[in-house]
Formats: structure tokens, C-alpha cells, sequence
DNA sequence: GGGAAAAGGTCAGTGA
DNA sequence: TCACTGACCTTTTCCC
């Protein structure tokens, strides 16, 4: 193989071999970062630093580095920067020692093992000279004066000093089988008695880059180069133990560590699954350059479950809804493939027999970090819950491409493949499940096809918020897609998408609506406006408390926190729950002000709608305050803690599981407080209460609010809107499960029951009230808003006579 | 201090 | 429009 030689740039200026990139084979133009690269690679190199724990290869590691390739695996190509010993630390400024700069010429006659060189005396200039600034750059990790530490130092291993057959070990046995490097031809001195010509100090550390060293070793056991790490103890070590000992390998490790479990609960059971409708099956696209996100099939929802709501597990019967209309929480588009099974395999898939019916192709497409993809079967999903959904799909598997939790040589795996006619025939498979994850994850190229838009968009929805650009707890992990993104989210933020001048009617009534549904930019424009209005109501009523609350919700948060259980008596009980009760109605009816069209609702719809939604919206409100693992509530107020088995006092078993149940998953949600603002106003206008009459306007205004939400979250966080809504809409399907508390504890009894005895809510009212007539008036509680007639919308529209239901706080 | 050599910065080109 | 690449340039470091 020729090898170009720098141009020369000067009389009498003697080029230095550097021969060809370390990395690629290029020619290189310096020893950069440790290594003789060429200028690709130095910058590469350089760019990768901070975010090189992204990158992964999906195909083995075994990716070929040329000129050609090197830009279509970033993982292999850095894995090749560090192999050939590419570092921080063996940075080297200054130039070539001459003596160094001799023998690198005088090797140019030996021969070469080098994979270059062919046995040419030019690959044996390569080598040579690759190894000198080798030498040099190594030499400088070392201990300053070039003494050997190390308790197993000797002959070529040396403590600090590179070793140059490590080097050229790892280069070489990346890319053949030849025989083994060639022992270097001038071996760095161990001892300042060596008798190599190159004087020793004019490779000792300053001071500053000694101590600075110093602290890198203290920070990072074995932070070198592969090059000088390979050699301590004495003797060459495999490339896999200087791996091991390397940050990148490290890192990747921590991270891994880090990384598992996930936030949304994966592994932990829920009561009831759904199934159909999912996410697997829903198209959604990036509509524009703004990023948004948008169901391709456009505005309608009319796909449901098999059974319109739920479908029934191994472990659950789920509820029949008690409601009228049942309002559709799926994504629309393309109905699930994916069958819930109701033995075995939680996954939902098939099983290996079901497979064999469909050709042996059946199984799940994952699609993964840095471009690569691949069909797996579907045991895959059964060994790793972390990434398995409560419906039975599989989550987009980018979070653990980015933490480096997924093991490239996944026994599962099928098929590699991103080609989209792959997809596309997956998607086909009635057994297949198809996951790709958001084209803007792909960490850039990989030489594969782009997954196309149109099939869907997915991305991972539970990286750590303290992992995420943002947050004051990030660290170098943050991945440069992360950083991209999340400038780009950014800019979407102080982005003025739409509603700024908007003007929504005082009482919009159906036909407004309807021009809405016949308008999609008036209808995001709207939407948005309406999403702003509604936080900024929900800010007022509930912001102030909500930050002074923010200390002691920390602090209660926090590992050190020893909660006491509350000493007040019962009575002392009531008297927070009348308090409580009532400042949560009226903050209610207030927040019902601000939602477009409860207005325009008559009197009797307002009053059902209001006085049915007490225990919904307090859910929303206090589920952050309610941690089933302490089984605590938190009045923030108060700074008391109401262990569970206090609140058993009043409370029965089933209506507290239920309780934190449903707390824990709007928690999983982890919605901002605008967007809890927007749940609350859904809850307040569902149609599926009881006794409404105008059910038309309160589904149009229900679903007005509903499409608000998912474009505030699409607009403002688009990265993880399709997750996060989906798992909303999940969410909202399962809400029944508080209905059928509140129909049958909170509905029957009202204040003045609870607040005179010592009895369970779960108890009859009438039993109730036969306890509480035992007692004494005190602590008798009128429910408060009848006799405050509560006015909604201008005055002109009474809530009277709240028949409040019971609420406990 | 001159000059060599590497780090780091810049920006046009490229592809998605 | 954006992220990424890499050739080219400037700055910094250090040998002579």
C-alpha cells in the first residue's frame, strides 16, 4: 500500500512519517490525541469526547474503518480512536525530539508487520514511526522521572511508559490475523540509566501536567491511554483488560448502572392492562420543520379497544364503566397488531409456536441507537422487562442504546436490518411488534436508511430527569443528541407557535367547535391558547401554595427525611378536611372558569359536572404528595405526615389502594404543573358523568381541552410527547377505577356524615350516619358552596347548593 | 526566539 | 433546516 507523505514545508525541513491514520488508514497529517491520524479522525476524535458513551454498534463490534466507512459507525470508529490510542492524556505538544524523529527515519529499512505495510519497508515506517510518537506521547503519562513504579514492572511492560506492542497490538488484531507485532524498534527508556540516546527528561511531566495527572489517576483508576494502561503490572495485557480499565469503558458501565430501571415502573404490576390501540400500531409523524408532532391521520379518535375501554387480563376482571358515554382515549390511526395474551408471555406477543405459523419471522422490531435496528424474537421482551410497557409492547430501545445497557450481542436477535421494506413487512406481521425510535436520536450516520417518518415516532421516555440537559444534576452522560434536541426543544418553548392573538368566545358553543374541527390551524392556534389560559388560572388558584410547598415536599423527598406520624387526634382531622373541602371547591370552581365553554353549559350541567369531579381533581392535585412506598400523605400545609395506617381510620383498604394506585401512575406521568392543570380541567369535563343533559357540548369542550393538552405537550416537549401522551391517555382509560370508588364511598355520604364519627369511609351512608348520630354536633360541616352560590361565568350562572361529596382532605 | 508540531477553532460542503 | 464532517487556519506549546 502507497503511503503519501506530508508535503514538506520548508528547506531542510524533514518530514516526520507520520504514514497513515491509526484509525481509518487515511493518510494521517500528525500524531494527534496520541495517535497518527488524519485530520477526519482528529476531529472526530475530538467532537466525540463528550459525548462518546452514545454511541453503540449494533453489529458486533466489527465494523470496517476506511476512508470509505469511517463515517458509518461512530462506535467503531471511536472504539478504533481509543485502540490506537487516542487520549486526552497522551496529548503531546511541541515538536518531534530529533533523536525520536532519527529512528522513526532509520526504521523506515526494517521490515514491518504492520497490516499496512505488507512487509514494505514504507509499512515499517508507519509502524515505527507510529510507535515513536507513541513513545512520546505515552511517556509523558508516566511517573516523572521515568522510574518503574510498579510492583510488576519489567522488560517491555513498564509502569507509565507505553508499551508500543500494546498499540500495535490492538491496532493489528482489530484488523487481521497476521502475526503478531514486531517488538519496537527503539523501546522507550524505563530507567534514567537507559542507554537510549533520548535523553529521559525530555519526556518528564512538568510539574503542573504531573500533578495534574496526579489527580486524573485519583479521579479515574486507570484513566490512560490503552497504550500505558496495557502494561501495568508488567507484560502485555489483552485489549479487553485495557478496556477495562478505560474511562470509556468506565463510564459505560456507571452509566449502565445508572440507567437501570425506569421511572414509569416497568416490572412493577398494574391492576389492569389494556389492550389495542397502542402505540405500536399508531402512526405518528414530524409534521414541518418545527419539529411538532402530529398524528398523520389526522384529527379524528374514533378507533377504539375491542371492547371500546377495557380488555380483560389474566390477573384483572376490569370494571365496566358505570358511565354513558365513554370518551375514547386511544391515539387513533392504525389499529394494534399486538394481542394481550392471557397466559405466559407478558410481552403480548405470540409465542415461539405462533411464530412458526407466520414463517419464523415473527418478533419484535426494535430499533436502537445510532441507527442500527434489528428484528429479535419475542423472548427478547421477556428478558427485558425494562423496556416492556404495561400493554405488552416494547419500548424504543434508545435509552438503552444511549446507556449502553444493551448488550450488542443480544442472543435474540433475528434479523439485523433498519431497511425500511423490513419495517414495513414487520409492521405487515400480524405477530410483529414494531418500535422505531425518533429519527433524531439516530446518532447521525451509521450507513443505514433513515427508519422513515411515516412509520412512527417514538422516543425514550425515561431517561432521568437529572440525567436531561436541563437539569442542575446533569453531567457529561448527557448525550450530544440530548443536547441537540433539547435545543431544539428550547427553541420551541420561546417559540410563539400559535394562540398569541387568538381570541376564544366568552360561551363557544357546538358550532364554534364545529368550525374548529373544519379549521386545524385555527384549532392549534385555539388549542394552544386554550392550554396558556388554563394554566395561567390553575397558577393563580394553586401556585402559590404549590411553591410553598416546594420545600418541605423536598425535604420529605429526601433520603435523610424521617417522617412522624401525625399526632392529631380525629377531631383534629375533621377540622383540616372541612377546611380543605372547602377551599378545594371553590378553587375548582374557579378553575372551571377558565375552560372554554363550561360557560355556555347550562346551570344543571355545570352543577353535576362540578360536584362529580371534587375527588378527581384533588387526585390530580395531591397525587405528587401521596408516595405509596411510605405510604404516607403529606400535608404540606401542616407539615404533617398521615401515615396510611393512620388514615385507615377513616379510610377503607380498597379506596386507599386505589387512591395511591392512581397517584402513582399520574406521578409516573411526571406532568409540569401546567400540564396537571390541563387534567384537571378534563377531569372537570368528562361527558361520561351522570344526569348531564347537553352530553354533545361537554364531549366537544372535553375533547377541545384533551387536544389542548396533547399539543402543549407536543409543542413543549416533543421529544417525549408521543410516549407521554400515550401513557396519558392510558391513564385517563383507567380513571374508572376512582369512579367506581367515588360511586360507591364518596357519592353516598357527604360532609357532615364524615365529619361527626369515627367511621370508615367504605362504610354506608347510613350506616354512617347511624355512628354519627351517636356522636355530637361537633365538627358539624356545611359543605360550604351552596350557601356561597358560587357564581360561574359572569354571574349569570349559579352553581348552587353543591351537594359536595366527601372529600378527605 | 525561531520554528515545528499539536490543539483548537472555523466554516463550507454534505446528507438527511 | 440542521447535524455532522473535515480541510484549513490560528493559537499554543515546546524543542532546538
Amino acid at each position: 500500500m502507497e503511503m503519501d507523505m506530508p508535503i514538506p514545508k520548508g528547506r531542510g525541513f524533514t518530514p516526520f512519517p507520520f504514514g497513515q491514520c491509526q484509525v481509518c488508514g487515511a493518510e494521517a497529517t500528525g500524531n494527534h490525541y496520541g495517535a497518527n491520524t488524519c485530520e477526519g479522525c482528529k476531529g472526530f476524535f475530538k467532537r466525540s469526547l463528550p459525548v462518546f458513551r452514545t454511541f453503540r454498534c449494533f453489529f458486533g463490534n466489527k465494523c470496517d474503518v476506511t476512508p470509505e466507512t469511517r463515517n458509518r459507525c461512530k462506535a467503531c470508529r471511536f472504539r478504533k480512536c481509543v485502540e490506537a490510542g487516542m487520549a486526552l492524556d497522551a496529548v503531546k505538544m511541541g515538536r518531534i525530539p530529533k533523536a525520536v524523529k532519527e529512528h522513526a527515519m532509520e526504521g523506515k529499512s526494517g521490515g514491518s508487520h504492520h497490516r499496512n505495510s505488507s512487509g514494505t519497508g514504507l509499512g515499517r515506517q508507519i509502524s515505527s514511526a507510529s510507535q515513536a510518537t507513541s513513545h512520546m506521547a505515552s511517556a509523558r503519562t508516566g511517573s516523572p522521572d521515568g522510574a518503574d513504579s510498579s510492583p510488576g514492572g519489567g522488560g517491555m511492560g513498564n509502569n507509565g511508559i507505553s508499551s508500543p506492542e500494546s498499540s500495535a497490538d490492538n491496532f493489528s488484531r482489530d484488523g487481521d490475523n497476521e502475526s503478531p507485532p514486531p517488538p519496537p524498534p527503539h523501546p522507550m527508556p524505563r530507567n534514567s540509566n537507559s542507554n537510549n540516546a533520548t535523553p529521559v527528561s525530555d519526556y518528564r511531566l512538568t510539574e503542573e501536567q504531573h500533578r495534574r495527572q496526579q489527580q486524573q489517576q485519583q479521579h479515574y483508576p486507570g484513566m490512560n491511554a490503552p497504550t500505558s494502561l496495557s502494561t501495568q503490572g508488567g507484560g502485555m495485557k489483552s485489549m479487553a483488560d485495557n478496556y477495562r480499565f478505560h474511562p470509556y469503558a468506565r463510564l459505560q458501565q456507571q452509566q449502565a448502572h445508572h440507567f437501570k430501571g425506569d421511572r414509569n415502573g416497568n416490572g412493577v404490576s398494574y391492576p389492569y392492562q389494556s389492550a389495542g390501540g397502542g402505540v405500536s400500531g399508531d402512526r405518528l409523524q414530524t409534521g414541518g420543520s418545527s419539529g411538532l408532532l402530529y398524528r398523520a391521520d389526522g384529527e379524528q379518535q374514533q378507533q377504539q379497544t375491542k371492547n371500546g375501554q377495557w380488555q380483560p387480563t389474566s390477573r384483572n376482571q376490569p370494571p365496566q364503566s358505570r358511565m354513558m358515554p365513554v370518551p375514547d382515549y386511544t391515539l387513533g390511526g392504525r389499529q394494534s397488531s399486538v394481542t394481550t395474551t392471557t397466559t405466559g408471555d407478558q410481552t403480548g406477543l405470540k409465542s415461539p409456536s405462533a411464530q412458526s405459523e407466520t414463517g419464523g419471522k415473527s418478533g419484535v422490531f426494535v430499533a436502537m441507537g445510532g441507527g442500527g435496528g434489528g428484528l429479535f424474537s419475542p423472548a427478547f421482551a421477556g428478558r427485558h422487562p425494562e423496556v416492556r410497557m404495561p400493554n405488552g409492547r416494547i419500548r424504543a430501545m434508545a435509552d438503552q442504546a444511549i446507556t449502553g445497557d444493551f448488550n450488542e450481542n443480544e442472543p435474540d436477535l433475528m434479523e439485523h436490518s433498519t431497511a425500511p421494506e423490513k419495517i414495513k413487512a414487520a409492521m405487515a406481521n400480524s405477530e410483529t411488534a414494531v418500535v422505531v425510535m425518533h429519527p433524531a436520536l439516530q446518532g447521525g450516520t451509521h450507513g443505514m436508511p433513515v427508519v422513515p417518518r411515516d412509520i412512527m415516532v417514538f422516543q425514550p421516555s425515561y431517561v432521568p430527569q437529572d440525567k436531561l440537559p436541563d437539569s442542575p444534576g446533569r453531567d457529561s452522560a448527557v448525550t450530544a443528541n440530548h443536547h441537540r434536541l433539547d435545543t431544539k426543544r428550547r427553541r420551541m418553548e420561546v417559540q410563539d407557535v400559535s394562540g398569541g392573538g387568538v381570541k376564544i368566545p366568552a360561551n363557544p358553543g357546538m358550532k364554534y367547535f364545529a368550525e374548529l374541527a373544519q379549521n386545524p390551524a385555527l384549532k392549534t392556534a385555539v388549542g394552544e391558547k386554550t392550554f396558556r389560559v388554563i394554566a395561567a388560572k390553575n397558577a393563580d388558584i394553586y401556585g402559590e401554595e404549590t411553591r410553598a410547598n416546594e420545600e418541605f415536599l423536598r425535604e420529605a423527598m429526601s433520603a435523610k427525611y424521617v417522617p412522624k406520624d401525625s399526632e392529631q387526634t380525629p377531631q383534629d382531622m375533621r377540622d383540616v378536611l372541612k377546611d380543605r373541602l372547602i377551599t378545594q371547591v371553590k378553587r375548582v370552581v374557579q378553575l372551571s372558569e377558565s375552560i372554554p365553554g363550561f360557560r355556555t353549559l347550562n346551570v344543571d350541567d355545570q352543577h353535576s359536572l362540578l360536584r362529580t369531579c371534587i375527588l378527581d381533581v384533588w387526585m390530580v392535585h395531591s397525587a405528587r404528595f401521596l408516595r405509596d412506598k411510605q405510604s404516607y400523605i403529606l400535608f404540606l400545609e401542616t407539615r404533617t405526615h398521615y401515615a396510611r395506617k393512620w388514615m385507615e381510620l377513616f379510610l377503607t383498604d380498597d379506596f386507599l389502594d386505589t387512591v395511591f394506585f392512581i397517584a402513582d401512575k399520574i406521578n409516573a406521568l411526571d406532568l409540569s404543573f401546567d400540564e396537571l392543570a390541563l387534567l384537571k380541567s378534563i377531569l372537570i369535563v368528562r361527558p361520561d358523568r351522570p344526569g348531564l343533559q347537553n352530553i354533545a357540548l361537554i364531549t366537544a369542550i372535553h375533547n377541545h381541552v384533551l387536544e389542548a393538552l396533547k399539543l402543549g405537550i407536543a409543542t413543549r416537549r416533543p421529544l417525549e410527547s408521543p410516549q407521554l401522551i400515550y401513557d396519558f391517555l392510558e391513564l385517563l382509560k383507567g380513571w374508572s377505577v376512582l369512579d367506581l370508588m367515588q360511586e360507591k364511598y364518596v357519592h353516598p355520604i357527604d360532609l357532615s356524615q364524615m365529619a361527626q364519627g369515627p367511621w370508615k369511609i367504605g362504610e354506608t351512608a347510613s350506616s354512617a350516619a347511624s355512628v354519627s348520630s351517636k356522636s355530637s354536633d361537633a365538627g358539624t360541616v356545611s359543605p360550604c358552596p351552596d350557601k356561597q352560590q358560587m357564581l360561574v361565568g359572569e354571574g349569570k350562572a349559579p352553581v348552587a347548593a353543591l351537594k359536595t361529596p366527601a372529600i378527605e382532605t
